[in-house]
RNA sequence: AGGCACGUAGCUCAGUGGGAGAGCACCACCUUGACACGGUGGGGGUCGGCGGUUCAAUCCCGCCCGUGCCUACCA
């Protein structure tokens, strides 16, 4: 490609984008070689689901590792960044059930075979959107190396781990308790689940006792499941039931005799203090069941209707079963009450149908012990959560973790490695699909039909993705990877499993540091959510503003332990940044058309040296806030270098520099600009990728690499204490004559003449051009003189400033200007004042303050005096000359 | 119910034990040869409320009010 003589008037970003990124890609500089003897780091992207395309979300999370990535290739290491997608099991079979609906077919019509053939067409589709929705974003991924959760190797992975955790016994199958959706037939997860409130009713229903006489009062919001109790519970404390506990009641309706049990999940203070235990149709009961060894009896059919453990109620579904219960109790006298009664019940996300709990066979993982060492890798710091709080949220849930449903009765995801033997039903675990039976040796087995849950493969993902099991280069290079930059809603489910796993199978924890990104949320401070239709598209984002500009307000906003609220208009404030530096750019090269690049460096003057040592400093607090993922301050630190020093105050200096006749002077000045403008470039890189490398193309005198091969400029000397003074009083004297003429409402074509204390001459002689320049000054010059009444005189770095018309017309806003600032410093003195006046202050505040005080209040004295002292004569003269 | 955040300028948000900042918006002036997606200057805040610790609190502690989220769900 040729670089553009000049840069246009405007940047296009479309075209830049799409340009460079081809050039990225073209010369392979996202890839990571495991031979590569450079440092490593790496970053697995958290795989985006195949469900759909990428939100605001996304885009915030992947412009982030990016940046990082970035930043670490412009620090000279061999980055990783390894790309890729999840199959998403229930989600994307969802979607495509529900394309499939529109079609007027069900997956059941297709069956599992040609099913699955459709879900792998709309894997391809949305994985290949995704992708191009994260080139887009400039994402700096090693595509040669992107993976699917379900690609071969990784599958591969995925039933290796299964049957090694089977025969190490932290796999087991066994009856549970699920949600069950009797309209989708389906078991659906606790997030697919969620709970809305219900206008029910309780009802309290007496339970008498077996052998004697009395009752046991229990409340319950669904008395049709007392068909399957198994228990009445109590509280081990409850001294009012204490002595029921071992005996026994009567089951209202059926007659059964069932326990009175004590487990400490009773509430005493809810209700009567006693509840009835129904394990085959209750969470808390199915626990309590399990802790107590009490049978189950499932009185339900997978379709909601009572079966026949229901006994006189088989046949009918729960709202008519409820019905007649209550009315049999009623009549049988053990209602004893009921009141209404709104709570929460959980509905299937999907056809708002109230959830079932069920018995079902599930496979399950043993979480404790693997637990146990993944606590203790973030409790002694081998992984580190940023921000820090995020930890309270792993301790909490892996202290209380429970085992694990991996299973799922759905056909898109992962097939459990297990086969049934016809012959003596045993299970054989293999990874390798058996001939026979591993215990009875027959060749009648049936693979099992459920899948994996998506999660179990995830929580392979910083290794399965790197060839394991094999020991590969690429594992030994790069894992553990650097950091892992997600979303808060997932550390149960994704990350503290990938501790784990890693843990478990690779001895290692599988990142240093957990990055929990900010939530992106719409204008109205509604959470992106794909489903609910809420979110912006990046892509829509990127065609009109730019994927720059884009990035640049995404990194800006991410500050630590907040969410981002966004709207379009957040971003043209990024928008306007890239166009400052562009137009910052189209200066300094319509001033580089006659710069040798060749042409030995010309001493720097102070500003050269200055503006490099600002860019010094900003580069290093860009990269202090970056080592602690504060990218906010990274991009504030830029931000503030680029627009507030180099553009407002270094390209100003330089332009009389530019017009010197010395063309030495001017030479520096060029070379200066080339090499500030460069390093400029470099340290936004990570933030703005394209125009950067757009920009830097057009410089004059680079060596054929892009920005992204280069890397982060070594500092130069700074600059010495003199300099420093020299400097910061040249700015404070410009502001302030600024200041003055705004403040007196002179326009900027009227001419102003400055005198400056001969004082000053040390530190200022060498810039009166400059002085003039940018405060529009006809004239500079030194002089004690008194100056005349006519003059306004302000303050700046110590020294007297005045500013000359060259008539009386302005007297009187210069002395409501000098009355206004009298009060402003009478305000600042009492404040110092009432401090040093007292003596604890003097006593116990830090020496360094008390001086600092000191300081302050002899400074503000002596502006005082001197502004009292003019506005005395302002007012003499206007008495006179009224 | 428990836990965790948050409450700072009109708006969106940074921030720190020593009288508070940015961007946008607002006001005034400026079509100056990079840039009006711009320049220069300016106005604007009891830093949610009440107590406490401290020489000093917007910052630390407690309580309260408001908002949001997470976890558990009371049968």
């Amino acid at each position: 490609m040729s670089a553009p003589p000049s840069l246009p008037k405007r940047f296009e970003a479309a075209p830049a984008e799409a340009r460079w990124y081809r050039e990225w890609l073209a010369r392979g500089v996202f890839h990571a070689a495991a031979d590569d003897p450079r440092p490593p780091y790496s970053i697995v992207i958290p795989p985006p689901n195949v469900t759909g395309s990428l939100h605001l979300g996304h885009a915030l999370n992947n412009t982030l590792q990016d940046l990082l990535c970035r930043h670490e290739r412009l620090r000279g290491r061999n980055v990783l960044w390894m790309p890729g997608t999840d199959h998403a099991g229930i989600s994307t079979q969802v979607v495509v059930e529900r394309e499939l609906k529109k079609e007027g077919k069900t997956r059941q019509d297709l069956g599992r075979e040609a099913f699955v053939n459709r879900v792998w067409e709309w894997k391809a589709r949305y994985g290949a959107r995704i992708v191009a929705q994260l080139q887009a974003l400039g994402a700096s991924c090693d595509w040669e190396r992107e993976r699917f959760t379900m690609d071969p190797g990784l599958s591969r992975a995925v039933r290796e781990v299964f049957v090694r955790l089977y025969h190490e016994g932290l796999i087991y199958r066994s009856e549970y308790l699920v949600s069950w959706c009797p309209r989708c037939a389906t078991v659906l997860s606790d997030l697919e689940s969620p709970f809305q409130p219900v206008a029910g009713k309780l009802y309290r229903i007496r339970y008498p006792l077996a052998d004697g006489d009395g009752a046991i009062e229990v409340e319950t919001t669904r008395p049709e499941t007392l068909l399957g109790d198994t228990a009445v519970a109590v509280h081990p404390d409850d001294a009012r039931f204490r002595h029921l506990v071992g005996r026994h009641v009567r089951l209202p309706l059926l007659g059964r005799e069932i326990p009175v049990v004590a487990d400490r999940f009773v509430d005493p203070e809810f209700g009567t203090g006693a509840v009835k235990v129904t394990p085959a149709h209750d969470p808390n009961d199915f626990e309590c069941g399990r802790r107590l060894g009490l049978p189950s009896i499932n009185v339900m059919n997978p379709d909601a209707t009572l079966n026949a453990n229901a006994g006189p109620y088989e046949g009918l579904d729960v709202a008519q079963a409820r019905k007649a219960v209550v009315e049999d109790l009623d009549r049988g006298g053990l209602l004893a009450g009921v009141k209404d009664h709104e709570h929460e019940v959980p509905h299937c996300d999907r056809c708002e149908t109230l959830v079932q709990p069920l018995l079902s066979e599930q496979w399950f993982m043993r979480m404790k012990p693997l637990a146990e060492p993944a606590l203790a890798a973030v409790r002694e710091g081998r992984v580190r959560f940023h921000p820090k709080s995020w930890e309270n949220t792993y301790y909490h849930w892996m202290e209380n973790i429970r085992d694990w449903a991996i299973s799922r009765q759905l056909w898109w995801g992962h097939r459990i490695p297990a086969w049934r033997c016809g012959a003596c039903s045993e299970w054989t675990v293999v990874a390798d699909d058996p001939e026979r039976c591993a215990h009875c040796g027959s060749s009648d087995l049936a693979q099992e039909t459920d899948v994996l849950d998506t999660w179990f493969s995830s929580a392979l993902w910083p290794f399965s993705t790197m060839g394991w099991p094999d020991d590969t280069p690429e594992l030994r290079r790069f894992y553990p990877t650097n950091v892992l930059s997600t979303a808060f809603d997932i550390i149960f489910f994704w990350v503290a499993r990938m501790i784990m796993m890693g843990l478990h199978f690779m001895g290692e924890v599988p990142f240093r540091e957990v990055y929990i990104h900010p939530l992106v949320r719409d204008e109205k401070g509604r959470k992106m959510s794909k489903s609910k239709g809420i979110g912006t598209d990046p892509l829509d984002v990127m065609a009109i503003y730019g994927a720059d500009a884009m990035r640049w307000t995404l990194a800006s906003l991410a500050a630590q332990g907040r969410d981002i609220r966004f709207g379009m208009e957040t971003v043209e404030g990024g928008r306007a940044f890239v166009t400052k530096l562009w137009n910052a750019a189209r200066f300094a090269l319509l001033n580089l058309g006659d710069l040798d690049p060749a042409a030995p460096r010309e001493p720097r003057g102070l500003y050269d040296r200055w503006i490099r040592s600002r860019l010094d400093a900003a580069l290093a607090e860009a990269h202090a806030a970056l080592e602690v993922y504060r990218f906010n301050d990274a991009a504030s630190a830029l931000y503030q270098f680029c627009w507030g020093e180099l553009c407002d105050w270094y390209i100003e200096l330089a332009k009389p520099a530019l017009q010197a006749a010395d063309a030495k002077q001017r030479r520096a000045t060029q070379q200066t600009l080339v090499e500030v403008l460069s390093g400029t470039l470099v340290g936004l890189h990570p933030f703005m990728p394209f125009v950067t490398e757009e920009i830097f193309y057009a410089l004059p005198g680079h060596d054929g690499r892009l920005v992204v091969e280069h890397a982060y400029p070594e500092p130069a000397s700074a600059l010495d204490p003199v300099e420093t003074a020299a400097m910061e009083t040249l700015l404070a004297v410009i502001a302030a004559v600024r200041r003055v003429r705004g403040e007196l409402g002179l326009p900027p074509s009227l001419d102003v003449h400055l005198t400056l204390p001969t004082a000053a001459r040390a530190l200022l002689g060498d810039h009166l051009a400059s002085i003039a320049s940018l405060t529009r000054a006809a004239e500079v010059r030194f002089s004690d003189a008194e100056p005349p009444v006519e003059a306004a005189v302000t303050l700046a770095g110590g020294f007297r400033v005045q500013v000359e018309v060259g008539d009386k017309k302005h007297l009187g806003e210069e002395r409501r200007r000098l009355e206004k600032a009298l009060e402003m410093l009478e305000k600042d003195l009492s404040f110092a004042s009432k401090k040093l006046d007292n003596p604890d202050f003097i006593a116990r505040a830090k020496e360094a303050v008390v001086a600092a005080e000191r300081t302050k209040r002899e400074r503000l004295v002596a502006e005082r005096e001197a502004l009292r002292e003019r506005l005395e004569r302002i007012v003499a003269a206007q008495g006179s000359s009224a």
